[in-house]
DNA sequence: GGCCCATGGAGGTCAAGATCGGAATCCAGC
DNA sequence: GCTGGATTCCGATCTTGACCTCCATGGGCC
């Protein structure tokens, strides 16, 4: 956490790409209301006019970063769903993205998971649309395997988005011993026994 | 959301009951950062003062709802895990509470579940306190019953919880044309299929 | 050597939490 | 019925903290 040497000069994209790196940093250790401008700024070694000229304002900073974190995870979800078409399989990809995803180094996925912002709309818009994407994509899969109607899916896949994210965060702070991929399984069995006694479609 | 007539006095204990649920309002209406104490205090229809002299700040009194609110939805899965010895009835039940307790008028719930203070540890605490309670009760059930190590099952039971809280959340902003029973049984039906099949204990 | 512009420290502004002296209201007892 | 005291209440104010810009400066380029 020991601000950056306050030395050189970068080019623009440079400076840019850093003030985001040490914003996400200071984001995800305090959040977003106990973080000050200052406190970025400091971090990255600058000082804060230079802040203002790559960002209009904290918002709009914080808005940038949530939004690359609600694209991961989602891409991750799609390509996890897109890997394979054995559904069993497919269960166990997609919860092993969720479980990398929250327990990558950057945690990122605490401006997700985690926000203090939420009653503003346009991070509540961006971290919504992470669990009805993931669960939309997963709806589709399940009416299509069993038939059911697409309200029924959709609630069942976000049931089992909630399952994910939430056992994920947990699992993160306080590991228990499991490893990832031991946790990742555990989870990706219990939602696969769940989901697979449904009515075949066929 | 009129603010109320200005008029009488009350005597103090009626009149902390009346700032607390005026106070919830505007809580679960605006969470913690966007609501200021004149806001509370014009709610109520009284001063600020007044609302100082029955409570030493803001986080005070957010926390004195807060933990109202986690002890209402953990007593909550509490009486429902113990109504029955059937497991299949009891994941049912479980289930019911965490959706009459999303889906309750006074929208308490957000306080937990939606809340914009996770920084503060004081805060976080009560918070995990509900997910970390109600998955150790059903944490006990689940290792009575299929004889899995106590980490293991731990995790499913925040699985469970997490799939419950959740999904029921994503029902209350969007029924889709569910029935709060309806939405509650299908999600029932899915995680007492993945729970089910596991190793009995005998 | 001279120009240029990114940078930095210091400050303006404003919202919101927290507080003070005085006024209004109620109640008990004569 | 009336008075004295205590409790409740309010308008106005203070202060803090954080977001967001103004003038001096110093290294890089021709």
């Amino acid at each position: 956490m020991a601000p950056r040497p306050r030395g050189g000069r970068l080019p623009r994209r440079a400076r840019r790409a850093q003030l985001l790196e040490s914003a996400l940093e200071v984001f995800v250790a305090n959040g977003y209301h106990a973080t000050g401008m200052d406190d970025i700024a400091d971090r990255a070694g600058v000082s804060k006019p230079v802040l203002y000229q790559h960002f209009p304002g904290k918002q709009e900073l914080y808005l940038a970063l949530l939004e690359t974190s609600c694209d991961a995870i989602i891409a991750s979800c799609r390509r996890a769903l897109e890997s394979t078409e054995d559904n069993k399989q497919r269960v166990a990809a997609t919860m092993s993205a969720f479980y990398e995803y929250v327990g990558s180094e950057s945690g990122a996925f605490r401006l997700v998971f985690e926000s203090d912002l939420t009653n503003e709309p346009a991070v509540r818009a961006q971290i919504d649309r992470v669990t009805i994407d993931c669960a939309e994509m997963i709806t589709d899969v399940i009416r299509d395997d069993t038939g059911l109607p697409t309200t029924a899916a959709n609630l069942l896949a976000v049931s089992l988005v909630g399952m994910a994210q939430v056992s994920a965060r947990f699992w993160t702070d306080d590991p228990g011993g499991l490893g990832r991929d031991e946790a990742s399984a555990l989870v990706a069995g219990l939602a696969w026994r769940g989901i697979a006694g449904y009515p075949k479609h066929d």
